[in-house]
RNA sequence: GUGGGAUUAGCUCAGUUGGUUAGAGCACUAGUUUGUGGCACUGGGGGCCGCGAGUUCGAAUCUCGUAUCCCACCCCA
């Protein structure tokens, strides 16, 4: 037997695809309240997008990406994430020539090639919104309420965390300064920190290694050497969340892994779903247009994964709905297949091909969740009418067929 | 990529120290006398016991390999 590939899964069953629908659309639903609008970009694009946007130091791009030679010769990769093809569209149709604000969702799947794991998986689902040409905090601060948004519609409890990287004013001379600490404690730190130390200095602040922990309470902190403009950016950004009843915690560790992000940057955590807790997160990417040839253009964005997201939904109870079609009389079977036809114009309705008895339609309808159970049979085809019965309130009726 | 646990019906799981035709609940399907659903009762279908080797008179059960899922690390949505 075939079988799927290692952490590719189908959603089929009822629980899976009822819980992905919601989400997409919900999240759809919300997105579009906010003024944001549909864009779908290629799963393959050039290697070298993702590897000058994502950044070479990232594990992303670094070990885990489907990249291969096309037939034509050509480099390229699923993938990995969505910002990186929303921003290559964004500056391939000239928008950041255009001016004026820009503001994008999207969702599809996502490939990385990673040891599966509940929650991680190679090919997964991500909704995500990227939004161009606002320099302003408060779209920062927009972009963590319309999640918030979406996760209370889903019935999701969370934990948001947030931290500033600083901008390119401040994050290099931070970054220094990090870098000469380390080397202070380079001897008993761990082998990963030590990695890092060269390729991306600021995650040995989130290693969990507990030795490296106790060692980096004396680290100097980005948060205390932030520029002017970064510490009232962030200070802004509190106060409106403040006042729009978004509770947050700053975690001065909270390193985003894709190196474009700068400012603002923000994660929603789940405590319910395993080791895989991060459900949402984003942040500001201004200097990312320019890396990739455009107009330097101001952006932030975020994006959600979906299967973990999946198993928190509350889901609304069922409503009964539409119609449940069936014959009793094999003389009736192709007149209730043009009545469920006709019925089909208007709402949900199905039909039994199959002559049974009105116990047997009854359950049918039943097991459908339809609201109406219609059947007809010799009485009724002699009269040219049809019973219907509401499940839902019990009641029933014969109508005349004119009437259905 | 590293370490650990699991894998038996569509789903959730039993299965004794290795011993006859491998079980249950749910789901599916058909009936319970002829036109009234959810409930109940009675039948029925459905298993290469993940896959491949080995040990044995005999393997779902023991050993090894392999695949997949799960847990932790790592990473991240």
């Amino acid at each position: 037997m075939i079988k799927s590939l290692r952490g590719m899964n189908d959603i089929l069953n009822k629980d899976d695809y009822t819980r992905f629908t919601y989400f997409i659309q919900t999240a759809t639903t919300v997105a579009q309240r906010y003024g944001f609008h549909f864009i779908e970009t290629p799963i393959l694009e050039e290697t070298a997008l993702f590897k000058r946007s994502v950044g070479e130091s990232s594990d992303i791009v670094g070990k885990e990406m489907y990249q291969f030679e096309d037939k034509g010769g050509n480099d390229v990769c699923m993938r990995p994430e969505g910002t990186a093809g929303v921003v290559r569209a964004f500056i391939q149709n000239k928008l950041d020539r255009a001016g004026g604000t820009h503001r994008f969702f999207y969702h599809g799947p996502m490939f990385r090639y990673e040891r599966p794991q509940k929650g991680r998986l190679r090919q997964f689902h991500q909704f995500g919104v990227e939004s161009f040409g606002q320099e302003s905090v408060y779209e920062d601060a927009t972009m963590i309420m319309m999640v918030a948004d979406i996760l209370q519609k889903l019935g999701i409890g969370y934990r948001l965390q947030l931290n500033s990287l600083g901008c390119k004013e401040c994050m290099p001379p931070y970054r220094d300064n990090l870098v000469n600490f380390i080397e202070s404690v380079e001897n008993e730190i761990c082998e990963d920190c030590q990695r890092r130390k060269t390729t991306n200095p600021i995650r040995v602040l989130d290693c969990k290694n507990e030795k490296c922990q106790s060692l980096y309470e004396n680290a100097p902190k980005l948060i205390n050497s932030l520029c002017e403009s970064c510490e009232s950016d962030f200070s802004k950004l509190k106060k409106i969340l403040d006042a729009n009843n978004i509770a947050y915690e700053i975690d001065t560790n909270l390193v985003r892994g894709l190196d474009y992000y700068s400012k603002t940057a923000f994660e929603f955590v789940s405590d319910n779903i395993g080791s895989q807790s991060a459900i949402a997160g984003g942040g500001r990417y201004d200097r990312l247009v320019e890396f990739l040839d455009g107009r330097p253009t101001p952006a932030v964005g975020f994006a959600m994964g979906v299967e973990r997201l999946m198993e928190l939904i509350v889901m609304p109870e069922e409503v009964r709905e539409g119609f449940y079609l069936g014959a009793m009389d094999e003389e009736a079977v192709e007149l209730v297949i043009s009545l469920t036809q006709k019925k089909r114009q208007d709402t949900k309705a199905t039909c039994e091909y199959r002559s049974r008895n009105l116990k047997a339609h009854l359950k049918n309808a039943d097991k459908a969740n339809a609201q109406y159970c219609c059947v007809i049979g010799s009485n009724e085809l002699e009269s040219q009418t049809i019973w219907v019965k509401d499940l839902l309130n019990k009641t029933e009726e014969t109508i005349s067929l004119k009437d259905f």
